[in-house]
DNA sequence: CCAAAAGTGTTAGTGATACACCCATGT
DNA sequence: ACATGGGTGTATCACTAACACTTTTGG
């Protein structure tokens, strides 16, 4: 919980795109499947498993990867950095979070391969509870709203907020409050269900960048 | 335009699965962006090219194929059946148009794609003109609405449909009107932009299935 | 007692749905 | 003249967005 939303990057150690940062990645062996190799990868650089990852899209341009025809199935993930210890690996000179909204320059296409990740986090945001998985167990509403509002980077009233989440209904009141946040304290919730669920259609839109009637010409 | 959605699958020659009916593929050479590998596939198989592909999903879990570990990206794409003349090449028995909503029983996890697929499409029905690759250039407002119907396989309500159209503010009239379907002459409308474009967010949402209250505690 | 964050309700506007009749043509 | 499909408007309801003050705690 440091408000910010960060990518974990690795330093590459050879050519091509020497000392760049590049996304987490190596090559799908024949017995594992896709999102088990992305959980390999994963831990190799870090020590996280039991994570939830779902499939971005697959790049499989031509001129993607300078050496040779590379196709990349990209996953993305989301997780609290609490949760990780990073090792970095002999391949990579360096494993390092960075925030999404200060990225250096990026191996390959990877740039493109994360606008269009936070692109799809962002929306779906907007019909489903990916959030719970940047929170633990326990958490106040004030700090769910954070996690909308840092993902989305912008503000969100909080009285519509919490209206917005008490109609939802995916959330129940423990009898617990933090202390020591050197402030009012405030109540813990946990959601009903532990998994990513879709919200009901009723539901969608939790919070979503307003767009102006005016841009109806597109 | 036969009031009906389909999908194109050939009959396999070979076994696994001989006999039954498949997705149309093929491997991806080196030389090939995805995109093209799939328009050369169909290309074999039928005789349109100039036609928008959308990367569906890869799908590569181990036991996708008893023969050996196979890793699929699945790309979709709408086109009239008149622009098809179908050629059954060498692999496989047949080609044939199949109405989604009475498939065979399919080879492979060929059955779960589609299905991946048809939640796509109708989801990009909500805030894309994909529509329009399934129409003539010009073409009546009854039409455009069939295609809704069709594709959500629920009625919609033409007044409502017209309005939300027209506010969309995506057609633009002709002078022309139909002759000779026998019944009251309907005007022509043509997309003011060809390809595919999101829908402003204000407009999302263009017919979706209704969803009562009761049901918001998913 | 002051600063900081938690918590709480109401109103106005906009988009969604439901619904029924007249019109133009071909036969 | 009639059958068929094209075309049109209104009223209600639900969701979204905007907005300001009080409460609780720690220092």
């Amino acid at each position: 919980m440091d408000d910010d939303l960060k990518v974990l990057l690795v330093q590459r150690r050879v050519e091509p795109y020497q000392d760049f940062w590049s996304l987490p990645g190596g090559f799908v062996h024949m017995d594992e499947s896709l999102e088990q190799a992305g959980l390999n990868k994963l831990k190799e650089k870090t020590n996280v498993d039991d994570i939830y990852l779902e499939q971005l899209y697959t790049f499989g341009d031509l001129e993607r990867d300078p050496r040779a025809r590379v196709i990349t199935i990209a996953y993305y993930a989301l997780v609290s950095s609490e949760r990780f210890t990073l090792k970095p690996s002999d391949a990579v000179s360096d494993v390092k979070w960075h925030s999404i909204y200060a990225l250096p320059e990026l191996a390959f296409d990877h740039a493109r391969i994360l606008e269009y990740a936070l692109q799809r986090l962002r929306n779906k945001l907007g019909y489903t509870t990916v959030g719970s998985q940047l929170l633990p167990e326990k958490f106040t509403l004030p700090e769910l709203c954070s996690i909308y509002e840092i993902i989305l980077n912008k503000q969100i009233d909080k009285r519509n907020f919490r209206k917005k989440i008490a109609f939802l209904d995916i959330l129940e009141e423990t009898e617990e409050t933090t202390q020591k946040h050197s402030k009012k304290p405030a109540r813990l919730y946990r959601f009903k269900q532990s998994d990513i669920v879709e919200l009901p259609q009723a539901g969608r839109n939790v919070i979503q960048p307003k767009i102006p009637r005016s841009l109806k010409g597109l």
